[in-house]
DNA sequence: TCTGGGGTCCTAGGACCC
DNA sequence: TCTGGGGTCCTAGGACCC
């Protein structure tokens, strides 16, 4: 009997079991774990009191004073004056979340870090390796605990959204289970400042309209919401529903997603109109995007200037290039060219910033490689295109695709081809 | 209060092409 | 000669997240 192939399940067929495992004041954690000493105080890490920065992360104690994360460190130092003051230590987070990304893979391969102290976890179908959802997240905590002597707190969903806002009630050190059609009820008295990608702007917005909690979002009609919000304001009826509404919310857990930009910035502690200075920033900084995107192997097609007054205000200056580039040479020379002819001379500068995107495909790499027979294939293609204007579909074909390496043929006339492409038929050609 | 640094995604207008 | 409409690329700015 032949084999009846199934169809796939459609993604909401059934009931996944999504993990969100969120450090607790992560970076607080990790200083602790080299100084003891700090336990149980008012600890706020990210710099001195009297620096230009923000709070990374403050201890538990000291958030009882008002301190919160991206507050500036300033005003932390008014609100807490007792805290202790710490410097942070990214190579200390990242070599912690690297034991954290270890533990979590024991439970299940579908693992993907979300940041550098949270992860979501596809624990669906493990039910006979770990057990329940609440057994598994009691033993993970455990072990976390164990293995890296850290706290984290563990939301358990149907979906990352409900995964993720679980976590954060969950919290700290604690474990949140909503059941399968639960969903609804658990949002709805929650302040819709608590939907992942509700801001400041967008939760003034909604109570403009008299919306405070989530549940009060189905008042509304989906095409107001719509007319009034755009994309966003039906991703939001869906959200409020539990469900992952648009965008990366949809995709797989452990899908793996290739960095879009690369960039440094700095803010000087004191503001500077002295050019060689601000150049010789511009320079460090380009020195900085090359190096990661050599170390990454992406040569970027866009390279952007940021530059901040004083007054904060702010302006981003992009150039797109023909050739795309990995050089410090190549990046400098672009973005001090967009800072000449843009900063107004004179005026002191607070924050410059570098910034590389449009990182070239791999076949548009070949092609640069290959110098002038990208222009050719450019112009072949376009022919191609408009013969079939012209004479219909069928009229060219393109044997295939890039991935075997250019191997495209016009049969109607081998002739304009660019060139040949010898061997390496088969297979991979990267 | 006086506002870091690293990212992602979205919107909107203009250029350009068909 | 005038007109329109869609698609894509580029640029600038801004909301949002950790």
């Amino acid at each position: 009997m032949a084999a009846v192939q199934q169809p796939a399940l459609p993604r909401t067929g059934f009931p996944r079991t999504i993990f969100h495992v969120d450090m607790d004041a992560f970076f607080v954690s990790v200083e602790e774990l080299y100084d003891p000493s700090l336990k149980g105080k008012a600890v706020v890490v990210g710099g001195q009191r009297d620096e230009r920065g923000v709070v990374s992360a403050a201890s538990y104690e000291a958030r009882k004073f008002g301190v919160h994360s991206a507050m500036p460190l300033r005003t932390a130092a008014k609100q807490c004056p007792h805290a202790i003051f710490v410097n942070g230590h990214p190579e200390r987070y990242r070599e912690c979340s690297e034991k954290v990304y270890k533990v979590l893979g024991g439970f299940t391969p579908q693992v993907e870090m979300a940041s550098i102290d949270e992860a979501y976890l596809d624990m669906t179908g493990t039910e006979r390796l770990h057990g329940p959802p609440l057994k598994a997240a009691d033993h993970l905590h455990q072990r976390m605990k164990a293995e890296t002597g850290l706290n984290c707190s563990v939301g358990i969903g149907t979906s990352r959204l409900i995964a993720k806002v679980s976590s954060a009630q969950a919290k700290p050190n604690g474990v949140l289970w909503i059941a399968p059609g639960q969903e609804a009820k658990f949002l709805a008295p929650l302040d819709v400042r608590e939907i992942p990608g509700v801001g400041k702007v967008m939760e003034a917005r909604l109570h403009a309209l008299g919306i405070q909690r989530v549940g009060d979002l189905a008042r509304l009609e989906e095409g107001e919401l719509e007319a009034r919000f755009g994309k966003w304001g039906l991703a939001l009826v869906g959200k409020a529903r539990g469900e992952d509404a648009g965008g990366w919310f949809d995709s797989e857990v452990g899908e793996d997603i290739e960095a879009k930009s690369i960039s440094h910035e700095h803010t000087y502690n004191e503001d500077t109109a002295d050019p060689s200075q601000l150049e010789a920033t511009l320079m460090r900084l380009s020195e900085m995007v090359g190096r990661r995107l050599r170390e990454s192997n992406f040569h970027a097609g866009t390279i952007q200037l940021k530059l901040r007054y004083k007054d904060f205000t702010t302006i981003t200056r992009a150039h797109s290039l023909p050739n795309p580039t990995q050089l410090d040479t190549e990046i400098f020379e672009q973005v001090r060219g967009l800072f000449r002819k843009n900063w107004k001379a004179g005026a002191p500068v607070r924050l410059l910033g570098v910034h590389a995107s449009s990182f070239a495909t791999q076949a548009a790499q070949i092609d640069l490689l290959q110098g002038s027979r990208q222009e050719r294939w450019k112009n072949a293609l376009a022919a191609a295109d408009r013969l079939r204007d012209k004479f219909g579909e069928s009229s060219v074909s393109l044997a295939a695709g890039l991935r075997g390496g250019f191997r495209e043929r016009i049969h109607e006339n081998p002739a304009s081809l660019p060139g040949k492409s010898k061997g390496r038929d088969k297979g991979k050609s990267t």
